[in-house]
DNA sequence: TAAGCTTGCTGGAACGTTCCAGCAAGGAGC
DNA sequence: GCTCCTTGCTGGAACGTTCCAGCAAGCTTA
């Protein structure tokens, strides 16, 4: 009875089930601890059991079982992304996503989207080893369960409200890629430039009102601000753009912050008579379908969203590696797109 | 020396280790089992003990471990989402993928996302359960390894492509919606219409191809077939319509399949001096931010992709589950988005 | 030669859950 | 009174991995 117990199992395991670890040692004559430490890198093994250990691995097609290694390193091998989930900028949160689900996994770490939510409930923890937030918004009621959830925090721009600080962050230095973008305009001949952004409830924005500010100063130039909604319609840039223009008798350039609501600038500069490029320049401060898809093609300041997202994604792994001390800030590179937008003024 | 180390592990338990179903039973006074039971909702556990169990676990803060779950169920409560990477339409994909991680999160299923030759490795039936491949192409090599993969697939449009067929699919039908575009530009006018659609390598383009000949007889009024690439840049987008209007003299309406190639058609219209909406109707057989963003707005197909993406996740969800047979197809509805751009002949 | 160190390996005990066999207690049917 | 069934609960054995203590064998040192 016994024997023939063993034998169904043993017989099963090799038609149906996945190869074990167990089974690997089995054919390789040593023990699972053995065969553990052979693959895994750790302990002591002679090089030439090691080398056998991999090849009757391979050759068996063995896959270590994640949930068993999970439960017993208390550690799940995934990451959480928690997205803002604005209308527009979508693509360019996309294009993050995809940068850091390949970095996440050359450290054989999954990565798992992260629902608005998802955090509250508490569970997280056992889920996920650690967890990457985006421009994390102020009143974004989701963000404080997240930062509290117990495990490490990587956040994509920094947090503006309080509570449990995140273990990283990655910053771009929006101050310098503002001026840059004034810079160009100035020199291709603005000089009565107006900035569209949203108000300062995120680091982004926040950062960009104050660099105009110095930029102003410093240049001698001034800069008009104007406030629009975060993830802006083109109608209601439109709307913004004409005001401006019609307020602003010698307008002659308009930064606008968010990427989705180009549009709506250049169909205000349409409305006005004005052509874009040479009697009224054009620019963005994020990169993205709507700039590059426009026409004329608009400037902008290139975040690189794909290399953002393995960066955050780099910087959490070595956290949870502990390779890296928490605390850490990191700066991301950005590049500026100059396209037919600013082409200069005739 | 039994009980001093029995003391300092529940020490600990209560200390810093999170709570386990263990701690609940003990809690309660109640075997693991019969907490197992109770919460699970399986076995036979009279009502008053459930109800008391509970309690005790909500009050603990009990979370269950999703490891250890993983491991004795073997399964692991996560499905994986493949989408290809084209560089425009990405604002669609991302919001299929929100659509799809709230879908999942309502029936506790994590999302996970995949990159590009996660499969080949064949560690994939290890983490998820299911997968989900959003529009696959016959030439993505990535796509026959998900198939082959081991775990239910269920896709968003057809795979044109062998081997091993998906459990499930969520299809839109493309036929009836380009239909739809055609009578409605018919309709306001349009009798020399053209479409820009990429070649018959996924099911869409080549659904909306055969659709235009069919709708074309029927209705005896020529369609003009042009190819473009599945991630029409602008630029290519904007010569390609250059030559339609160059060489087809009466050419009054364009339907361009990709969305994000929209800008393209604009401007060439622009160049053209031919205005949109009048002069030449403009329509998509895919909404999204380019077509709504644009100046005038676009009409266009819409695709409702968070939807799609509840629905594909719902579809796996089921298979799964077993409440559905595997082979199903399920069709998703779709709605016509009209706007300026086909306002009419005047 | 005895003690101590290093190397290479082993066996067992976790990790937290679910599933299964089983067992008292109580009721029904003969 | 005996069997049989149901209800409500229990204890132990998995699931596949990693970690830890330990143990021979060989080498060094005194």
């Amino acid at each position: 009875m016994e024997g023939r117990c063993g034998a169904a199992s043993r017989l099963r395991a090799v038609t149906s089930r996945s190869v074990t670890l167990i089974d690997v040692a089995r054919a390789a004559g040593v023990s699972k601890s053995t065969a553990s430490n052979a693959l895994g890198g750790s302990g002591r093994v002679s090089e030439a059991t090691r080398e056998r250990i991999q090849d009757v691995a391979r050759e068996l097609g063995y896959r270590p079982n994640t949930a068993a290694r999970s439960l017993r390193r208390s550690s799940t091998g995934a990451i959480g992304l928690y997205l803002p989930r604005t209308g527009t900028r979508l693509d360019y949160y996309m294009n993050l996503a995809f940068g850091a689900v390949e970095r996440a996994r050359e450290d054989g770490l999954d990565l798992v989207l992260l629902a608005p939510g998802t955090a509250s409930g508490g569970g997280l923890a056992s889920r996920v080893d650690g967890v990457l937030v985006i421009d994390p918004e102020v009143d974004d009621p989701s963000v404080p369960d997240l930062l509290g959830a117990g495990v490490p925090v990587v956040t994509g721009e920094r947090y503006l409200g309080g509570g449990v600080a995140p273990s990283g962050a990655v910053v771009c230095d929006n101050a310098a890629s503002l001026a840059a973008l004034l810079d160009h305009l100035a020199e291709r001949g603005a000089r009565r430039p107006a900035l569209l952004v949203p108000g300062p409830g995120s680091d982004w924005a926040a950062a960009l009102r104050t660099a105009a500010d110095v930029w102003s100063r410093r240049e001698g130039i001034e800069t008009v601000v104007r406030t629009v909604p975060f993830a802006a319609t083109p109608a209601e840039t439109e709307a913004a753009t004409a005001d401006l223009i019609a307020g602003i008798p010698k307008l002659d350039a308009v930064v606008c912050a968010p990427d989705g609501a180009v549009p709506g600038v250049l169909a205000a500069a349409v409305h006005a008579g004005l052509r874009t490029g040479t009697g009224l320049l054009v620019a963005a401060c994020v990169d993205g379908a709507a700039a590059r898809g426009s026409s004329p093609q608009v400037t902008a300041v290139d975040l690189r969203p794909a290399e953002y997202g393995r960066a955050c994604a780099a910087l959490l792994s070595e956290l949870l590696a502990g390779t890296t001390e928490p605390g850490v800030v990191r700066r991301h590179d950005w590049a500026l797109n100059v396209r037919d937008s600013t082409a200069g003024r005739s």
